[in-house]
RNA sequence: GAGGGCGUAGCUCAGUCGGUAGAGCAAAGGACUUUUAAUCCUUUGGUCCUGGGUUCGAGUCCCAGCGCCCUCACCA
């Protein structure tokens, strides 16, 4: 019998195929919890605890030992998913699903009557069903809620997908993410550990007295990162906009305000290429503290990630792919420079040998500025091999325009960059707030871009607001969801963001 | 944008040298009161991504296109 006709059938006997409103059930994990209370009664009354359930438990056997008796268990009620439906003829064994986990119905058609039993003829794989019952054990051990009475909720009219295997294809999965996380196994896990992560870097913001604000994602000017925006435009205005490509800019306008622990956890845009680890909108978090500076940003940075590992557990050993890490803080932290030398046996600052190298890795040198041959090569030759988690420290200032110098050397820009797995995860500063030092290194950086990112602009109100005093300042951008891939295993990016963008079908 | 791989039943996948389109799951019918990816019997199910070409004959070989995946580039 098709699905359309089991809903006409259950129309007939005057069941509402779309269910209604279902109170007072428990989530499934909760019941699970609930497994000690189950007891057997013996004849004279007594009840005593079931055995230790193994894989190779027998409790038929158990039971007939204990003599004449009975399962006494809680009375609960759950709603869910049917993943997995046995008929054994009168008997009937559901595997119900709910957002907390599994957990199997035992429908007997002596134990819920002629009418209850009928229905299950009406079940498909995927339909939504309602319980009421009594928790207990099978004869293998199985914990199951024996059904005393059944409720339909919702019809599902799409075919289940394999009950084994699921949805593999990877367009379908991110298409069609709804029937992903209902099918596939751990993808529910996957985004409600990525909603702890979130949370839990809100928490240690938020107990650090930084303040979260919202930015506008409408820029009239798109700035704050070296990347092309999406372009959009206002009908009434009539005026071009771009979608945010940084958070940065707006919230440097907030610190000059003195609002001087600011954050924006929130999405970005940027139109450049899609990779297993690039999406064209992600969620960045950027913070900015008055007074701080690069170092102050590398602490926060390791409580964010430390914390949030405690949020979603697991311990700080973790596995990506067939790379161990370890997260135990404090992480490493090693200069450029020293990086440099350990990978490539040259000093950074020997000009000759940098040159060479660079000739022996096929960099091409012609017209480029020593600092950027250098990074290409570090880029090469160190960032992929950083398991990490490591800060690295101290880079060379020309590649930072927008960094504060140190003090004692301005060659040594005061930013780090945390890496994980080869993957940037994080990037910080000391912040830049000389407004006159501001402005000529926009101009330079505008005049070094490409014909086709002309829509780069100068932004002269960041400027201005700069002249008003922004304080001293350690700055931070962390990729939320780089994090959460690391943090959950997960090798693509796409397997980590809800709806990813995709080609329309 | 460049290179490589893939596209077959609702789902997961086989398909040999170019010779009648296959399996498991799902679906439909039946048996079974402690199963668990239940099992057993029966049945149904195809635009082989699209369009050309070679050939007596193409899922298979060739060309073009579309889509997805991977690597690289842009970027984080």
């Amino acid at each position: 019998m098709a699905r359309l006709d089991k809903l006409r059938r259950l129309r007939e006997a005057g069941i509402d195929p779309w269910g209604g409103r279902f109170d007072d059930r428990s989530m499934i994990s909760a019941v699970r919890e609930r497994a000690t209370e189950i007891k057997f009664r013996i004849a004279d009354g007594t009840e005593i605890d079931l055995p230790e359930i193994g894989p190779d438990t027998d409790l038929r056997a158990w039971r007939t030992e204990q003599g004449p008796g009975e399962d006494i268990g809680p009375r609960v009620r759950v709603a869910g998913r049917v993943m997995l439906l046995r008929d054994k003829g009168k008997l009937v064994f559901v595997t119900l699903r709910d957002w907390t986990g599994d957990i199997q119905i035992f429908i007997g058609k002596n134990q819920v009557g002629e009418e209850n039993f009928e229905l299950t003829k009406l079940f498909d794989l995927g339909d939504l069903i309602g319980v009421d019952g009594r928790l207990g054990r099978t004869n293998t051990g199985e914990l199951t809620v024996f059904a005393e009475r059944l409720h339909f909720m919702t019809k599902m009219l799409e075919p289940a997908p394999d009950k084994h295997a699921g949805i593999t294809d990877p367009e379908l999965r991110q298409r069609m993410r709804y029937a992903d996380l209902a099918f596939n196994d751990g993808v529910m896990k996957t985004f409600l550990d990525r909603t702890t992560i979130v949370r839990s870097i809100r928490q240690t913001l938020d107990r650090d007295g930084f303040c979260e604000v919202e930015g506008p994602t409408l820029h009239t000017v798109a700035g704050g990162a070296a990347a092309r925006p999406f372009v959009t435009h206002h009908n009434t205005l009539d005026m071009q906009l771009y979608l945010r490509i940084a958070l940065e800019l707006h919230l440097k306008r907030l610190m000059v305000g003195g609002i001087e622990r600011v954050y924006e956890l929130g999405r970005v845009y940027r139109n450049e290429g899609v990779s297993p680890r690039h999406n064209p909108e992600f969620t960045m978090l950027e913070a900015y503290q008055a007074y701080g500076d690069y170092r102050s940003m590398m602490d926060l940075t390791e409580r964010i990630v430390t914390d949030a590992i405690e949020a979603i557990g697991g311990g700080f050993q973790r596995r990506f792919g067939d790379v161990e890490i370890d997260f135990t803080p404090p992480f490493a932290r090693q200069t450029y420079a020293e990086l440099f030398q350990a990978a490539t046996g040259i000093d950074p600052a020997d000009e000759q040998r940098v040159t060479r190298l660079a000739a022996e890795l096929a960099i091409p040198t012609a017209g480029k500025h020593p600092d950027v041959i250098r990074n290409e090569i570090f880029e090469e030759k160190v960032e992929d091999s950083l398991v990490g988690p490591i800060f690295v420290i101290d880079y060379p200032a020309s590649i930072c325009p927008l960094t504060k110098r140190k003090a004692d050397n301005p060659a040594i820009a005061e930013r780090f960059e945390m890496f994980i797995c080869g993957m940037e995860l994080a990037n910080a500063y000391t912040e830049l707030n000389d407004p006159e030092l501001q402005e000529t290194l926009f101009k330079t950086q505008l005049a070094g871009m490409a014909e086709d990112d002309s829509m780069a602009k100068m932004d002269h109100d960041f400027v201005r607001a700069l002249r008003y005093a922004m304080p001293p300042a350690g700055g931070l951008g962390i990729g939320i969801d780089r994090l959460v891939m690391i943090l959950t295993g997960q090798r693509s990016i796409r397997d980590v963001v809800l709806f990813p963008t995709l080609r329309p079908e």
